[in-house]
DNA sequence: TGACGATATAGCGATCTAGCGATATAATGT
DNA sequence: ACATTATATCGCTAGATCGCTATATCGTCA
């Protein structure tokens, strides 16, 4: 009975390598200049989304570091400029997630998970 | 232009709200308990899912609580035991996206993500 | 080369998070 | 009431993350 126990999950290892993206990239800032970049459909340089989004120079970039250490995102140098677009699809997906997560959640009063939660105690 | 640099966007406050849920959510051990309740198909106990998982009992009660405030799980009472299942499907959609990541990341080798993300600096 | 616009990094204090051991609470059966 | 099993909470230390300010680096143009 001990062998498979844990068959057909997913194993400790890939967790412990994808959660850190995640993680990082459940960040409000983070997943606005995701949401952004893809509106925009084409790369954005730092000053862009930067004034798109009201948040300062500095906390821009390195909001752009992480999501671009992570491979969630990559730059390329165009002149003075430094062009950011999104590189891992997934996080889009992400994205939808959150719409859907957003329209049961606030349009719907409490939800299921939610009530369940405070009955439950 | 000022007004319609963000139409289209999903809204800082929702980022926010939801931000929390993900972060916390994307945590090795969560995942994986999320990950175990899904395939067991029906609610199980604290000490099922600490002896299937291998986790201290302390440290299971303590993810399964974190993971219970951000209803993504409820869980209720069976005699002296607590039973949990999973409320929230949205993160059953967070694990398929894990199990796609997984696949192109580790067996196609260096991802379109990864290699740009190298190259662009 | 020197000034300037654009981007990146360093350093800091405050806050959050991770695990762990010890202990408290709750439900059951005797 | 008491012992037992199951679950939850507390207290702690170490490490991660956040947002900010100041400063450094890079690229362009005169």
């Amino acid at each position: 009975m001990s062998a498979s126990t844990t068959t057909g999950l997913i194993d400790m290892e890939t967790l412990e390598r994808v959660a850190p993206v995640i993680r990082l990239t459940a960040h409000p800032l983070r997943l606005r200049i995701i949401d952004y970049l893809r509106r925009e459909g084409e790369p954005r340089c730092v000053t862009d989304i930067g004034e798109a989004l009201g948040s300062d120079q500095s906390v821009t970039s390195q909001q752009l570091r992480i999501l671009r250490d992570q491979g969630v995102l990559a730059g390329r140098r165009a002149g003075c400029h430094m062009l950011y677009n999104i590189t891992d699809p997934s996080v889009l997906l992400l994205l939808d997630c959150i719409r859907e997560h957003h329209c049961r959640r606030s349009s719907d009063g409490p939800t299921a998970a939610q009530s369940a939660a405070q009955t439950a105690h």
